[in-house]
DNA sequence: ATTTATTATATCAAATTTGATATATAATTC
DNA sequence: GAATTATATATCAAATTTGATATAATAAAT
């Protein structure tokens, strides 16, 4: 059941690694699985192995796993932030508002 | 003790809302203080008071207060984007790497 | 095909955030 | 300046994430 999501996770991994200008249009999808996708892509980069990148993070493999597959909506900035440091990497974070939102003069 | 810490605050939000410009530079500074920022700003726009905010996110004006004010860094994604979602805007989250990140070849 | 390395999943206690209530402080309005 | 509105702070139980260990599944290498 989870596998199903799992297999599909690792395929788009695949397909966006070959056609990176389809990230673009994944920004209106899930942030979560973005997220994910943006931890997994940079780690495989910097050429590191879940484990290693653990290690760099105070943390076990086993926690990297989940970051770079569960849905990651509830997690804590500050984690995203222990791990994007160990990847010598900045986490950006933009409220951006839809509309003009000013109020009516 | 803390209220002096706030003041700043207060004082800041002030000197950036009438200095946009500045708000480029803040971008090395604390996440957290820039995050609570972003928000109490887009409130305002949106001429909402905490309170208001507070019931159209399904919680307290005191969360509301800690949002804003609080250090941020532990907070989670999931709140960040009840808060976003309920001022009409889209939370953004990128992870830049600082330096070309790829492996030697 | 067997090993070996890498990644995924399950589970659980400990740590942390969240929501809520109450209350204090500050700012507006009259 | 008193009253009202808005924001900040304290506190605590409940919910959630985190770290950790163990183990299963997958991939890579030999």
């Amino acid at each position: 059941m989870k596998r199903v999501k799992d297999d599909l996770d690792r395929t788009m991994k695949q397909v966006l690694k070959e056609n990176p200008r389809l990230q673009e249009g994944l920004d209106k999808a899930e942030q979560a699985w973005d997220i994910a996708f943006q931890i997994y892509d940079l780690r495989k980069k910097a050429g590191l192995t879940q484990t290693q990148l653990a290690k760099l993070v105070h943390t076990k493999q086993s926690n990297i796993a989940r970051i770079e597959t569960a849905d990651y909506t509830g997690y804590t900035l500050k984690t995203l932030e222990k791990v994007t440091k160990a990847l010598k990497a900045k986490l950006e974070i933009k409220i951006v508002p839809s509309q003009s939102q000013t109020i009516n003069p």
